[in-house]
RNA sequence: GGGCAGGUGGCAGAGCGGUCAAUUGCAUCAGACUGUAAAUCUGACGCCCAAGCGGCUACGGGGGUUCGAAUCCCUCCCUGCCCA
Protein backbone atom coordinates (compact mmCIF):
# COMPACT_ATOMS: atom_id res chain seq x y z
CA UNK A 1 0.00 0.00 0.00
CA UNK A 2 2.73 2.13 0.83
CA UNK A 3 4.78 1.62 -2.40
CA UNK A 4 1.79 2.01 -4.41
CA UNK A 5 1.19 5.41 -3.39
CA UNK A 6 5.13 6.13 -3.30
CA UNK A 7 4.38 4.87 -7.18
CA UNK A 8 1.90 6.81 -7.47
CA UNK A 9 3.48 9.99 -6.29
CA UNK A 10 6.12 9.41 -8.84
CA UNK A 11 3.61 9.31 -11.12
CA UNK A 12 2.41 12.88 -10.20
CA UNK A 13 5.55 14.41 -9.61
CA UNK A 14 6.47 12.80 -13.56
CA UNK A 15 3.23 14.56 -15.00
CA UNK A 16 3.99 17.71 -13.26
CA UNK A 17 7.39 17.72 -15.46
CA UNK A 18 6.10 16.21 -18.29
CA UNK A 19 3.60 19.21 -18.16
CA UNK A 20 6.33 22.06 -16.83
CA UNK A 21 9.95 21.42 -18.48
CA UNK A 22 10.74 23.13 -21.60
CA UNK A 23 6.80 23.64 -22.10
CA UNK A 24 5.54 26.63 -23.66
CA UNK A 25 1.91 26.17 -24.19
CA UNK A 26 -0.73 23.79 -22.93
CA UNK A 27 -4.62 23.51 -24.53
CA UNK A 28 -6.53 22.54 -22.63
CA UNK A 29 -4.38 22.64 -19.34
CA UNK A 30 -6.88 21.56 -17.17
CA UNK A 31 -8.23 18.72 -19.11
CA UNK A 32 -4.97 17.56 -20.13
CA UNK A 33 -3.84 17.21 -16.29
CA UNK A 34 -7.09 15.10 -15.38
CA UNK A 35 -6.73 12.65 -18.12
CA UNK A 36 -3.37 12.11 -17.77
CA UNK A 37 -3.82 11.62 -13.76
CA UNK A 38 -6.75 9.22 -14.80
CA UNK A 39 -3.86 7.15 -16.25
CA UNK A 40 -5.80 5.78 -19.33
CA UNK A 41 -3.37 5.65 -22.44
CA UNK A 42 -3.54 7.88 -24.84
CA UNK A 43 -2.32 8.83 -28.09
CA UNK A 44 0.16 10.87 -28.29
CA UNK A 45 0.85 12.42 -32.01
CA UNK A 46 3.65 13.90 -33.64
CA UNK A 47 4.32 15.00 -36.69
CA UNK A 48 7.03 15.16 -38.11
CA UNK A 49 8.23 16.60 -41.78
CA UNK A 50 10.85 14.69 -42.81
CA UNK A 51 12.20 17.45 -45.51
CA UNK A 52 15.88 16.98 -43.93
CA UNK A 53 17.67 13.42 -43.12
CA UNK A 54 18.81 14.73 -39.39
CA UNK A 55 17.42 15.01 -36.26
CA UNK A 56 18.65 17.88 -34.39
CA UNK A 57 18.99 18.49 -30.76
CA UNK A 58 16.14 20.66 -31.46
CA UNK A 59 13.99 18.44 -33.00
CA UNK A 60 15.01 16.52 -30.24
CA UNK A 61 13.68 18.53 -27.84
CA UNK A 62 9.85 17.40 -28.54
CA UNK A 63 10.58 13.87 -29.76
CA UNK A 64 11.92 13.41 -26.23
CA UNK A 65 8.52 14.84 -24.89
CA UNK A 66 7.15 12.09 -26.95
CA UNK A 67 9.41 9.57 -25.17
CA UNK A 68 8.19 10.90 -21.52
CA UNK A 69 4.21 10.71 -22.44
CA UNK A 70 5.50 6.52 -23.75
CA UNK A 71 7.00 5.84 -20.13
CA UNK A 72 4.14 7.08 -18.46
CA UNK A 73 2.38 4.02 -20.80
CA UNK A 74 0.73 6.55 -23.37
CA UNK A 75 1.15 5.66 -27.10
CA UNK A 76 3.16 7.47 -29.36
CA UNK A 77 1.86 7.99 -32.93
CA UNK A 78 4.35 9.26 -35.14
CA UNK A 79 3.44 10.90 -38.15
CA UNK A 80 5.59 10.87 -40.69
CA UNK A 81 4.45 13.86 -42.57
CA UNK A 82 5.69 12.30 -46.53
CA UNK A 83 2.76 13.72 -48.09
CA UNK A 84 2.81 17.33 -46.06
CA UNK A 85 6.70 17.03 -46.74
CA UNK A 86 5.75 17.59 -50.43
CA UNK A 87 3.98 20.52 -49.99
CA UNK A 88 6.47 22.32 -47.45
CA UNK A 89 6.01 23.56 -43.71
CA UNK A 90 5.47 27.19 -44.04
CA UNK A 91 5.68 27.70 -39.94
CA UNK A 92 9.58 27.86 -39.90
CA UNK A 93 10.31 30.34 -42.99
CA UNK A 94 9.79 33.60 -43.81
CA UNK A 95 10.37 32.16 -47.29
CA UNK A 96 7.85 30.06 -50.05
CA UNK A 97 9.15 26.99 -49.75
CA UNK A 98 9.99 24.38 -52.60
CA UNK A 99 8.06 21.44 -53.29
CA UNK A 100 9.87 18.47 -52.30
CA UNK A 101 9.56 15.56 -55.03
CA UNK A 102 8.66 12.11 -53.72
CA UNK A 103 11.73 11.02 -55.02
CA UNK A 104 13.74 13.60 -52.24
CA UNK A 105 11.30 12.65 -49.26
CA UNK A 106 11.83 8.73 -50.03
CA UNK A 107 15.53 9.49 -49.96
CA UNK A 108 14.84 11.95 -46.39
CA UNK A 109 13.46 9.57 -45.17
CA UNK A 110 15.83 6.39 -45.10
CA UNK A 111 17.37 6.71 -41.55
CA UNK A 112 14.88 8.58 -39.60
CA UNK A 113 13.87 5.92 -38.07
CA UNK A 114 17.11 4.31 -37.14
CA UNK A 115 17.77 8.49 -35.58
CA UNK A 116 14.49 8.26 -33.95
CA UNK A 117 15.17 4.99 -32.06
CA UNK A 118 18.00 6.90 -30.21
CA UNK A 119 15.86 8.39 -28.60
CA UNK A 120 11.94 6.77 -28.63
CA UNK A 121 10.91 3.38 -28.39
CA UNK A 122 10.10 2.57 -32.00
CA UNK A 123 8.89 -0.64 -31.12
CA UNK A 124 5.75 0.77 -28.71
CA UNK A 125 5.34 3.42 -31.01
CA UNK A 126 2.77 3.62 -34.21
CA UNK A 127 4.40 4.85 -37.14
CA UNK A 128 2.37 5.69 -39.79
CA UNK A 129 2.39 8.28 -43.09
CA UNK A 130 0.22 10.62 -43.96
CA UNK A 131 0.17 9.87 -47.68
CA UNK A 132 -2.02 7.20 -47.13
CA UNK A 133 -5.03 9.06 -46.53
CA UNK A 134 -3.89 12.60 -47.75
CA UNK A 135 -2.96 11.47 -51.04
CA UNK A 136 -6.93 10.22 -51.06
CA UNK A 137 -8.92 12.98 -50.43
CA UNK A 138 -11.19 14.53 -53.17
CA UNK A 139 -11.14 18.07 -53.77
CA UNK A 140 -14.59 18.13 -53.04
CA UNK A 141 -12.91 16.77 -49.60
CA UNK A 142 -10.35 19.68 -49.75
CA UNK A 143 -12.47 22.11 -50.44
CA UNK A 144 -15.01 21.19 -47.51
CA UNK A 145 -11.83 21.55 -45.21
CA UNK A 146 -10.91 24.93 -46.33
CA UNK A 147 -14.39 25.92 -44.85
CA UNK A 148 -13.13 25.47 -41.51
CA UNK A 149 -10.84 28.64 -41.33
CA UNK A 150 -10.90 32.10 -43.01
CA UNK A 151 -8.28 33.85 -44.52
CA UNK A 152 -8.05 36.37 -41.99
CA UNK A 153 -7.52 33.26 -39.13
CA UNK A 154 -5.17 32.58 -41.78
CA UNK A 155 -3.53 35.71 -41.94
CA UNK A 156 -3.43 35.82 -38.09
CA UNK A 157 -0.56 33.71 -37.97
CA UNK A 158 2.30 35.47 -37.65
CA UNK A 159 4.71 34.31 -40.03
CA UNK A 160 1.68 35.26 -42.69
CA UNK A 161 1.09 38.22 -41.34
CA UNK A 162 4.94 39.01 -41.15
CA UNK A 163 5.36 37.91 -45.12
CA UNK A 164 1.68 39.87 -45.62
CA UNK A 165 3.08 42.97 -44.43
CA UNK A 166 6.06 43.29 -45.60
CA UNK A 167 5.08 42.12 -49.44
CA UNK A 168 6.74 39.01 -49.60
CA UNK A 169 4.48 36.27 -51.66
CA UNK A 170 2.43 33.43 -49.66
CA UNK A 171 1.04 30.86 -52.01
CA UNK A 172 -2.44 29.40 -51.27
CA UNK A 173 -0.26 25.95 -51.25
CA UNK A 174 0.80 26.91 -48.00
CA UNK A 175 -2.38 27.93 -46.57
CA UNK A 176 -3.27 23.94 -46.78
CA UNK A 177 -0.62 22.64 -44.74
CA UNK A 178 -2.34 23.71 -41.29
CA UNK A 179 -5.91 21.70 -43.03
CA UNK A 180 -3.58 18.25 -43.45
CA UNK A 181 -2.11 18.74 -40.59
CA UNK A 182 -5.23 18.94 -38.83
CA UNK A 183 -6.78 15.96 -40.91
CA UNK A 184 -3.71 14.10 -39.61
CA UNK A 185 -5.38 14.17 -36.31
CA UNK A 186 -8.90 12.64 -37.11
CA UNK A 187 -7.73 10.02 -38.97
CA UNK A 188 -5.38 9.08 -36.29
CA UNK A 189 -7.59 9.83 -33.63
CA UNK A 190 -5.19 12.06 -31.19
CA UNK A 191 -5.99 12.66 -27.95
CA UNK A 192 -3.04 14.92 -27.77
CA UNK A 193 -0.61 16.65 -30.86
CA UNK A 194 2.57 18.01 -29.47
CA UNK A 195 5.34 19.87 -31.42
CA UNK A 196 7.51 22.94 -31.60
CA UNK A 197 5.88 26.06 -30.32
CA UNK A 198 6.36 26.89 -34.37
CA UNK A 199 3.58 24.72 -34.45
CA UNK A 200 1.29 26.17 -32.77
CA UNK A 201 -0.87 26.73 -35.19
CA UNK A 202 -0.77 23.92 -37.02
CA UNK A 203 -1.35 22.46 -33.78
CA UNK A 204 -4.22 24.20 -32.91
CA UNK A 205 -5.65 23.48 -36.79
CA UNK A 206 -6.30 19.75 -35.47
CA UNK A 207 -8.63 20.48 -32.37
CA UNK A 208 -11.21 22.81 -35.45
CA UNK A 209 -10.93 19.79 -38.09
CA UNK A 210 -11.16 17.12 -35.63
CA UNK A 211 -14.45 19.21 -34.73
CA UNK A 212 -15.31 19.27 -38.26
CA UNK A 213 -15.42 15.81 -38.38
CA UNK A 214 -17.04 15.18 -34.53
CA UNK A 215 -14.13 14.06 -32.83
CA UNK A 216 -12.80 15.50 -29.51
CA UNK A 217 -10.55 18.14 -30.07
CA UNK A 218 -7.29 16.87 -29.16
CA UNK A 219 -4.96 18.46 -26.22
CA UNK A 220 -2.37 19.92 -27.49
CA UNK A 221 1.45 21.02 -26.30
CA UNK A 222 4.25 22.72 -27.75
CA UNK A 223 7.64 22.71 -26.46
CA UNK A 224 10.17 25.82 -26.22
CA UNK A 225 12.41 26.17 -29.53
CA UNK A 226 16.05 25.60 -29.39
CA UNK A 227 18.33 28.04 -30.61
CA UNK A 228 21.37 26.95 -32.60
CA UNK A 229 25.06 27.05 -30.84
CA UNK A 230 25.46 30.69 -31.58
CA UNK A 231 21.95 31.90 -30.21
CA UNK A 232 20.02 32.31 -33.24
CA UNK A 233 17.48 29.85 -34.81
CA UNK A 234 18.87 26.05 -35.41
CA UNK A 235 18.71 25.80 -39.16
CA UNK A 236 20.52 23.87 -41.25
CA UNK A 237 21.36 26.92 -43.28
CA UNK A 238 22.96 28.68 -40.24
CA UNK A 239 25.13 25.80 -39.62
CA UNK A 240 24.38 26.04 -35.97
CA UNK A 241 22.61 22.54 -35.23
CA UNK A 242 24.18 19.73 -33.32
CA UNK A 243 22.92 16.79 -35.07
CA UNK A 244 22.07 14.12 -32.64
CA UNK A 245 24.24 11.55 -35.08
CA UNK A 246 27.27 14.07 -35.04
CA UNK A 247 30.42 12.26 -33.81
CA UNK A 248 31.16 12.08 -30.73
CA UNK A 249 33.99 14.68 -30.92
CA UNK A 250 32.11 16.33 -33.19
CA UNK A 251 29.10 17.06 -30.78
CA UNK A 252 31.18 17.94 -27.73
CA UNK A 253 32.84 20.30 -29.32
CA UNK A 254 29.82 21.94 -30.81
CA UNK A 255 28.54 21.66 -27.25
CA UNK A 256 31.31 23.64 -25.56
CA UNK A 257 30.44 26.09 -28.72
CA UNK A 258 27.19 27.03 -27.37
CA UNK A 259 27.12 30.46 -26.11
CA UNK A 260 27.15 30.75 -22.50
CA UNK A 261 23.84 32.19 -21.92
CA UNK A 262 22.23 29.23 -23.57
CA UNK A 263 23.74 26.86 -21.23
CA UNK A 264 20.77 26.62 -18.41
CA UNK A 265 18.18 26.22 -21.52
CA UNK A 266 20.58 23.45 -23.25
CA UNK A 267 20.63 21.74 -19.66
CA UNK A 268 16.74 22.19 -19.28
CA UNK A 269 15.83 20.49 -23.07
CA UNK A 270 18.22 18.22 -24.18
CA UNK A 271 19.33 16.34 -21.28
CA UNK A 272 17.76 14.11 -18.46
CA UNK A 273 19.52 16.20 -15.59
CA UNK A 274 17.62 17.04 -13.24
CA UNK A 275 15.82 20.37 -12.45
CA UNK A 276 16.73 20.75 -9.35
CA UNK A 277 20.10 19.95 -10.50
CA UNK A 278 20.07 22.42 -13.50
CA UNK A 279 18.96 25.04 -10.59
CA UNK A 280 21.86 24.58 -8.32
CA UNK A 281 24.03 25.16 -12.00
CA UNK A 282 22.26 28.14 -12.46
CA UNK A 283 22.66 29.83 -8.97
CA UNK A 284 26.58 28.71 -9.13
CA UNK A 285 26.95 30.06 -12.30
CA UNK A 286 25.43 33.61 -11.49
CA UNK A 287 27.52 33.67 -8.31
CA UNK A 288 30.60 32.71 -10.52
CA UNK A 289 30.97 29.54 -8.07
CA UNK A 290 30.45 27.59 -11.61
CA UNK A 291 33.21 28.32 -14.55
CA UNK A 292 30.82 28.37 -17.76
CA UNK A 293 33.55 26.29 -19.07
CA UNK A 294 32.55 23.58 -16.68
CA UNK A 295 28.96 23.80 -17.13
CA UNK A 296 29.63 23.23 -20.30
CA UNK A 297 31.96 20.36 -20.69
CA UNK A 298 29.35 18.72 -18.18
CA UNK A 299 26.58 19.99 -20.80
CA UNK A 300 28.72 18.28 -23.20
CA UNK A 301 29.27 14.85 -21.52
CA UNK A 302 25.60 14.45 -20.86
CA UNK A 303 24.25 14.81 -24.43
CA UNK A 304 27.16 12.93 -25.63
CA UNK A 305 26.33 9.87 -23.57
CA UNK A 306 22.90 10.59 -24.59
CA UNK A 307 23.65 9.66 -28.03
CA UNK A 308 27.31 7.71 -28.08
CA UNK A 309 26.86 6.24 -24.31
CA UNK A 310 28.96 6.66 -21.42
CA UNK A 311 32.46 5.25 -22.55
CA UNK A 312 32.42 7.68 -25.87
CA UNK A 313 31.48 10.78 -23.70
CA UNK A 314 34.10 10.31 -21.76
CA UNK A 315 36.38 10.21 -24.51
CA UNK A 316 35.33 12.91 -26.49
CA UNK A 317 36.09 15.32 -23.53
CA UNK A 318 39.47 13.75 -22.85
CA UNK A 319 40.27 14.34 -26.74
CA UNK A 320 38.85 17.91 -26.57
CA UNK A 321 40.84 18.98 -23.58
CA UNK A 322 44.25 17.55 -25.39
CA UNK A 323 43.73 19.48 -28.55
CA UNK A 324 42.00 22.71 -27.01
CA UNK A 325 43.43 22.98 -23.48
CA UNK A 326 46.51 21.89 -23.86
CA UNK A 327 46.82 22.16 -28.15
CA UNK A 328 47.92 18.82 -28.18
CA UNK A 329 47.42 17.13 -31.54
CA UNK A 330 44.18 14.83 -31.77
CA UNK A 331 44.80 11.08 -31.18
CA UNK A 332 42.65 10.24 -34.51
CA UNK A 333 44.48 12.15 -37.66
CA UNK A 334 42.87 11.81 -41.39
CA UNK A 335 45.61 10.49 -43.69
CA UNK A 336 45.97 11.60 -47.43
CA UNK A 337 47.68 9.90 -50.28
CA UNK A 338 48.92 12.26 -52.92
CA UNK A 339 51.21 11.03 -55.85
CA UNK A 340 52.98 14.21 -56.54
CA UNK A 341 56.07 14.36 -54.67
CA UNK A 342 56.62 17.67 -54.26
CA UNK A 343 53.70 20.72 -53.45
CA UNK A 344 53.78 24.25 -53.82
CA UNK A 345 52.41 25.18 -50.34
CA UNK A 346 49.16 26.81 -51.22
CA UNK A 347 48.94 24.06 -53.95
CA UNK A 348 49.20 21.34 -51.58
CA UNK A 349 46.23 22.83 -49.20
CA UNK A 350 44.15 23.18 -52.58
CA UNK A 351 44.68 19.20 -53.42
CA UNK A 352 44.25 18.35 -49.92
CA UNK A 353 40.81 20.78 -50.18
CA UNK A 354 42.03 22.42 -46.91
CA UNK A 355 41.82 25.56 -48.79
CA UNK A 356 38.89 26.12 -51.54
CA UNK A 357 41.73 28.26 -54.09
CA UNK A 358 44.95 29.26 -53.98
CA UNK A 359 43.69 32.57 -53.32
CA UNK A 360 42.44 31.41 -49.84
CA UNK A 361 45.49 29.24 -49.01
CA UNK A 362 47.70 32.13 -49.37
CA UNK A 363 45.67 34.03 -47.22
CA UNK A 364 45.40 31.56 -44.53
CA UNK A 365 49.02 31.20 -44.50
CA UNK A 366 49.57 34.72 -44.70
CA UNK A 367 47.61 35.43 -41.35
CA UNK A 368 49.61 32.59 -39.49
CA UNK A 369 47.06 29.52 -39.84
CA UNK A 370 48.88 26.94 -41.34
CA UNK A 371 51.57 24.52 -39.68
CA UNK A 372 53.40 22.20 -41.23
CA UNK A 373 54.72 19.67 -38.54
CA UNK A 374 53.81 22.22 -36.39
CA UNK A 375 55.76 25.21 -37.67
CA UNK A 376 54.11 28.12 -38.33
CA UNK A 377 54.40 28.26 -42.41
CA UNK A 378 54.44 32.13 -44.00
CA UNK A 379 55.40 31.51 -47.53
CA UNK A 380 52.43 30.13 -49.57
CA UNK A 381 55.43 29.40 -52.60
CA UNK A 382 57.28 27.47 -49.99
CA UNK A 383 58.21 23.85 -51.89
CA UNK A 384 56.74 20.88 -49.77
CA UNK A 385 58.31 17.55 -50.12
CA UNK A 386 56.29 14.61 -49.33
CA UNK A 387 57.71 11.59 -48.66
CA UNK A 388 56.06 7.91 -46.95
CA UNK A 389 55.85 8.82 -43.42
CA UNK A 390 54.12 12.16 -44.51
CA UNK A 391 53.48 15.79 -43.28
CA UNK A 392 51.25 17.09 -40.72
CA UNK A 393 49.26 19.88 -42.17
CA UNK A 394 47.34 21.57 -39.64
CA UNK A 395 44.85 24.90 -40.86
CA UNK A 396 43.58 26.90 -38.25
CA UNK A 397 42.62 25.48 -34.49
CA UNK A 398 41.04 22.17 -35.53
CA UNK A 399 41.97 20.87 -39.16
CA UNK A 400 44.71 18.16 -38.98
CA UNK A 401 45.64 16.20 -41.63
CA UNK A 402 48.57 13.81 -42.64
CA UNK A 403 49.24 13.59 -46.19
CA UNK A 404 52.14 11.15 -47.64
CA UNK A 405 53.02 9.89 -50.69
C1' G B 1 -5.07 43.25 -69.21
C1' G B 2 -3.22 48.33 -67.19
C1' G B 3 -0.08 51.27 -63.78
C1' C B 4 4.03 51.39 -60.38
C1' A B 5 8.39 49.59 -57.77
C1' G B 6 12.24 46.19 -57.82
C1' G B 7 16.04 42.09 -59.28
C1' U B 8 23.70 43.66 -56.62
C1' G B 9 28.55 38.93 -53.64
C1' G B 10 26.04 32.99 -48.59
C1' C B 11 22.03 36.50 -46.59
C1' A B 12 20.36 41.59 -45.60
C1' G B 13 21.25 46.00 -47.97
C1' A B 14 24.18 50.61 -50.17
C1' G B 15 25.95 52.32 -54.76
C1' C B 16 22.90 55.03 -59.74
C1' G B 17 28.55 56.87 -65.88
C1' G B 18 35.01 56.64 -64.29
C1' U B 19 38.75 56.67 -58.03
C1' C B 20 33.66 49.70 -57.86
C1' A B 21 36.08 43.34 -57.00
C1' A B 22 31.77 47.00 -55.33
C1' U B 23 30.14 51.01 -48.39
C1' U B 24 27.96 48.61 -44.22
C1' G B 25 25.70 44.66 -41.07
C1' C B 26 25.17 39.34 -40.37
C1' A B 27 27.36 34.77 -41.46
C1' U B 28 32.22 32.59 -42.62
C1' C B 29 37.65 32.06 -42.03
C1' A B 30 42.40 33.27 -39.56
C1' G B 31 45.07 35.56 -35.50
C1' A B 32 45.35 37.46 -30.39
C1' C B 33 43.41 36.76 -25.66
C1' U B 34 41.03 33.07 -22.47
C1' G B 35 37.42 29.56 -19.63
C1' U B 36 36.34 26.24 -25.03
C1' A B 37 35.27 25.56 -31.23
C1' A B 38 32.18 30.98 -25.54
C1' A B 39 32.57 36.43 -25.23
C1' U B 40 35.78 40.37 -26.78
C1' C B 41 39.45 42.52 -29.97
C1' U B 42 42.29 42.52 -34.77
C1' G B 43 42.51 41.10 -39.71
C1' A B 44 40.83 38.63 -44.06
C1' C B 45 36.73 37.50 -47.02
C1' G B 46 35.74 36.50 -56.38
C1' C B 47 39.43 33.72 -59.22
C1' C B 48 44.45 33.30 -61.53
C1' C B 49 49.53 34.26 -61.67
C1' A B 50 55.94 35.63 -62.71
C1' A B 51 52.16 38.57 -56.22
C1' G B 52 52.02 43.88 -59.04
C1' C B 53 49.64 50.94 -58.17
C1' G B 54 49.08 42.91 -62.46
C1' G B 55 45.41 39.94 -65.38
C1' C B 56 40.51 37.74 -65.75
C1' U B 57 35.35 37.06 -64.57
C1' A B 58 31.21 39.36 -61.90
C1' C B 59 25.94 43.58 -59.94
C1' G B 60 18.75 38.71 -63.34
C1' G B 61 19.56 37.00 -69.23
C1' G B 62 20.62 39.09 -74.07
C1' G B 63 21.68 43.35 -77.07
C1' G B 64 23.13 48.57 -77.50
C1' U B 65 25.10 53.83 -76.30
C1' U B 66 30.00 55.53 -74.49
C1' C B 67 37.01 56.28 -74.53
C1' G B 68 34.62 54.00 -70.10
C1' A B 69 28.36 50.92 -67.47
C1' A B 70 26.35 47.71 -61.45
C1' U B 71 25.08 52.70 -62.89
C1' C B 72 22.08 55.26 -69.39
C1' C B 73 18.84 52.91 -73.56
C1' C B 74 16.22 48.53 -75.78
C1' U B 75 14.44 43.71 -75.05
C1' C B 76 13.41 39.22 -72.51
C1' C B 77 12.76 36.64 -67.83
C1' C B 78 11.50 36.89 -62.60
C1' U B 79 9.26 39.22 -57.95
C1' G B 80 6.13 42.51 -55.15
C1' C B 81 2.31 46.34 -54.79
C1' C B 82 -2.02 48.90 -56.77
C1' C B 83 -6.15 48.94 -60.34
C1' A B 84 -9.37 45.73 -63.47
Amino acid sequence: MASLMKSSKRVSEAIDELLSRGVTEIIDRTHLRKVLLAGKPLRIKLGIDPTGPRIHLGNAVIIRKLRDFQRLGHKAVFIVGDFTAQIGDPSDKLAKRPMLTALEVKANLKSYRDQLSKIIDLSRAEFVFNSRWLSKLTFKEVALLAETFTVQQMLARRNFKERYEKGTEISIREFLYPLMQGYDSVEVKADVEIGGFDQLFNVMAGRTIQQFYGQKPQDILTGEMLEGTDGRKMSKSWGNVINITDEPNDMFGKVMSVRDDLIIKYFTLTTDVSLEEIKIFEKDLKSGKLNPRDAKARLAREIVSLYHGDAAAKKAEAEFDKVFRTKGLPSEIKTKKLTKPVFELAELLVATRLAKSKSEAARLIGQGGVKIDGIEQSDFREKISLSKEGVLIQVGKRNFLRVSL
